[in-house]
DNA sequence: GCTCGTTTTGACAACCTTGTCAGGCAGTCT
DNA sequence: AGACTGCCTGACAAGGTTGTCAAAACGAGC
C-alpha cells in the first residue's frame, strides 16, 4: 500500500539523461530537439508514467490559463441545472476545458464561497446562475480579467454577459393560451418572489390579466411555493374556497408536480385547465398529457458557453444580452374548456 | 476594460510595509505576529483584495492538498448522475472539497481522458462510475497515493473501493412481485449489455425465473435498449407478437419511460403488469401508478464520499464494497393481474 | 584544420507560496 | 554589565515548471 510519489520533469530528464528543460520541450511538442533524445524522453515518461503538474505549469507560464471554468448552479441535482452543466461542458470539452461545479441552492454565502473558491483556483472563466439582489462583490473578478455570464436570471448592480429565457413573455403566453379557451379566472401558483423568474413570470401573468381584462383576485395569486408539497396545498386550499378558479398557471416544474397531484386527489384533473411554466419529463404521459411553456436548457449552457469562450478568445466589447424565446407545447391540460362557456 | 493584474502576496506585504513572509503568516492565520502588522496586512488585503494563489500554496505546501476531487459520471445531465454528484458536494462541501466533473457517455476514451486531466491537476481522490470492461489503467493513480472510489459498477481489473446497488437482487425481486400476483409470462427489457449492471439485472432476472421455474422464453429477452425510442418499439413488437407475455420487467429508466408509452398508444397499461427498475419522478401520478425497483443514489453518493474521505484521512486497509439494497415501492402498474389466473 | 552560421542544449531565473533557520530585539537573571 | 531567555521578523531555498539566453555541438565551406 506504500506509495511513490508522482514522477516529475526531474525523474523523466534523469532517467533520459537530458537536462530538465530538454525534458520539458519533448513533452510539450516543442521543437528543435534531436530524435535520439526526443526517443529517449518518451521513453522515461512512459515508464514512469509521468503527469505534467498543471498548477506548477500555469504558475510558470506568463498569465497561464488554468483550462477550468467555474459554474454556480441552483443545485446539480436538479434537471435544469444539470442540463446546463451539461451543455456547457460538451463545449468546454471541446477545448480541453474542465468545469467545477457547485450548488448555491439560493444562498448568497454560497454563491460568495463558491465564487471565492474558484477565484483562489484561477479559473478561467465563470458562469453563474446569480441567487439575491446583488453581485457586484463579481466586480473583483471581471477587473482581475475573469470574464462573466450569467444564466438563467440578469445580473443586479453588474454588468456582463447574459442568456435568460423569455420567462415574462412565456408567461404572458400561458395566459393568452388559457384565456383563448374561454378561461377568465385563472389563478397563479408560483416559486419564491426572491426569485427573479418568478418574479418575471409573475410579471407576464399579471400584464396579460390586463390585457385581457380578467377579473383582479389576489386570492388567486398565490407565490412563495418552493416544494411540491406546499404547491399541493395550495391548491387544494384553492379549489375547496368559495370562488374557486377554472384554470391554474404553475410557474415552475415542481409546482405543476404538487397542482397535478392535488387535482388527481380531488378528481378534478379533467375539470380543471392547467398549464405548467417548464416541462416535465412524462408530461406526455399524463391523463391529461401537460400543456407546458417548454425553456430549453441544453440551448441557453451552448450560449452560455459561446458567450465565456468567445470572451476567453480575446472578444472585447459591451456585455451581450440574450432572451431565449420559449416554446408553448399544448397536451390536453391547458385546452380543457371552462365549466360553462359565458360567451 | 483594461484589468490590472491579480495582487499576490508581495503586493500585500509591500503595500503592509513588511516582508512576505510576515504577510503570509498573516494570510494563514499562523500566530507569532505583533497585532500592529497583522492590522496592517488585513488592511492590505482588504485594499488589493487578495486571492491566495491556490495552486502556488499546494506546490509548496509539503504532499499539498489541491482540495479538489474528480468524478467521471455517466451523464452529468441524467438524473442518476446529477442525484449522486449533489450528494457527494454535500458532503465535500463540508471539508472544503470542490468537485471537479465530466460525463463519460460510456465512452472509454472519454474515461480515460477525464482521469487523465484530473491527475494533472492533481486532485485529491476520484469517484468513477467505470466505463467497459478494464480499468487497470487506473493503477497508476493509487500507486501515486490518489484514492479511488468505483461508484454504481464494480470496476475489473482493479481492486479498489466501491459502491453498488444490489441490482442482481433487485431485479429478481421484480420478478418474483409479478409472479406473486400470477405472471408466468414476463418479459425482459433491458440496456445495452456492454453495461454492468444491465447484466446484473439480466443475471437476477434469469435467476428469479429459475427459482420460479417461469417458461423460458428467449424471444422475451430483448437487450441493447439504450433509448425510450427503441424501447417503445420493442415493446409494440413484442406486444403484437404471436405470443405475447402478460408482464413486463423494464431495467432502467428510460426502457420504462418508452414501454409505457407503448403500452399506452396500444390501450394496454391497464392489462399489462409493469415493474421498473429505477424510480421515476411522476410515477405516482401516471395511471396506473408504476410499480419500481427503487435505487437510492442520494445515499450512494454519500457513501462514496465516505470511502473516499476516510482514506484521506488516512485510513489504511482492504477495499471494501457495500452494496445498497434497493426498495420495492409497489403503486399499481406491478400489481395489475394476469388476464386469466390458470390453477 | 579552421571559421562561420545554425541547430541543440542546458544553466539559471522566475512564477507565487511556505518551510527553515538564523538574526534582532526586549527584557531577566546573575 | 554581561549572558541568557523568548518572541518577532525576514532572507533564502524549495516546490515543478517554463522563458531567456548563452554555451556547446554540429555541418558546411574554404
Amino acid at each position: 500500500m506504500e506509495h511513490r510519489p508522482r514522477a516529475t520533469l526531474r525523474d523523466v530528464a534523469a532517467m533520459a539523461g537530458v537536462s530538465i528543460k530538454t525534458a520539458s520541450r519533448v513533452v510539450n511538442g516543442e521543437d528543435g530537439v534531436r530524435p535520439l533524445k526526443t526517443e529517449a524522453v518518451l521513453r522515461a515518461v512512459r515508464q514512469l508514467d509521468y503527469r505534467p503538474n498543471l498548477s506548477a505549469s500555469t504558475l510558470r507560464r506568463n498569465g497561464g490559463r488554468t483550462a477550468a471554468i467555474g459554474m454556480v448552479l441552483e443545485d446539480l441535482a436538479n434537471p435544469f441545472s444539470g442540463a446546463l452543466l451539461r451543455a456547457v461542458e460538451d463545449e468546454a470539452n471541446r477545448r480541453q476545458v474542465l468545469i467545477i461545479a457547485g450548488s448555491a441552492d439560493e444562498r448568497q454565502d454560497r454563491e460568495r464561497t463558491l465564487v471565492r473558491a474558484f477565484s483562489e483556483r484561477r479559473v478561467d472563466g465563470l458562469i453563474i446562475a446569480p441567487v439575491g439582489e446583488d453581485q457586484s462583490h463579481l466586480r473583483a473578478e471581471t477587473e482581475a480579467g475573469t470574464p462573466l455570464v450569467f444564466v438563467d436570471r440578469e445580473p443586479q448592480g453588474l454588468l456582463a454577459d447574459c442568456v435568460l429565457s423569455g420567462n415574462e413573455s412565456g408567461a404572458a403566453d400561458a395566459i393568452h393560451h388559457l384565456a383563448a379557451v374561454g378561461h377568465r379566472r385563472i389563478a397563479y401558483l408560483g416559486d419564491l418572489r426572491a426569485i427573479p423568474t418568478a418574479r418575471e413570470r409573475f410579471a407576464g401573468f399579471q400584464r396579460a390579466s390586463l390585457e385581457l381584462t380578467l377579473p383582479w383576485t389576489p386570492a388567486h395569486h398565490i407565490h412563495d411555493l418552493h416544494t411540491a408539497a406546499a404547491a399541493d396545498d395550495a391548491t387544494v386550499r384553492l379549489l375547496r374556497s368559495a370562488d374557486p378558479p377554472t384554470a391554474l398557471f404553475t410557474s415552475q416544474n415542481l409546482v405543476t408536480l404538487g397542482a397535478i397531484t392535488a387535482l388527481q386527489r380531488l378528481g378534478l384533473q379533467s375539470t380543471i385547465a392547467l398549464v405548467g411554466f417548464d416541462d416535465i419529463p412524462t408530461a406526455d404521459l399524463l391523463r391529461p398529457a401537460v400543456t407546458v411553456i417548454a425553456q430549453d436548457p441544453p440551448r441557453m449552457g451552448r450560449v452560455a458557453a459561446d458567450l465565456l469562450f468567445t470572451r476567453l478568445d480575446g472578444f472585447i466589447g459591451p456585455p451581450r444580452r440574450t432572451v431565449l424565446p420559449t416554446t408553448t407545447i399544448p397536451r390536453g391540460s391547458g385546452e380543457l374548456p371552462p365549466p360553462l362557456s359565458p360567451s
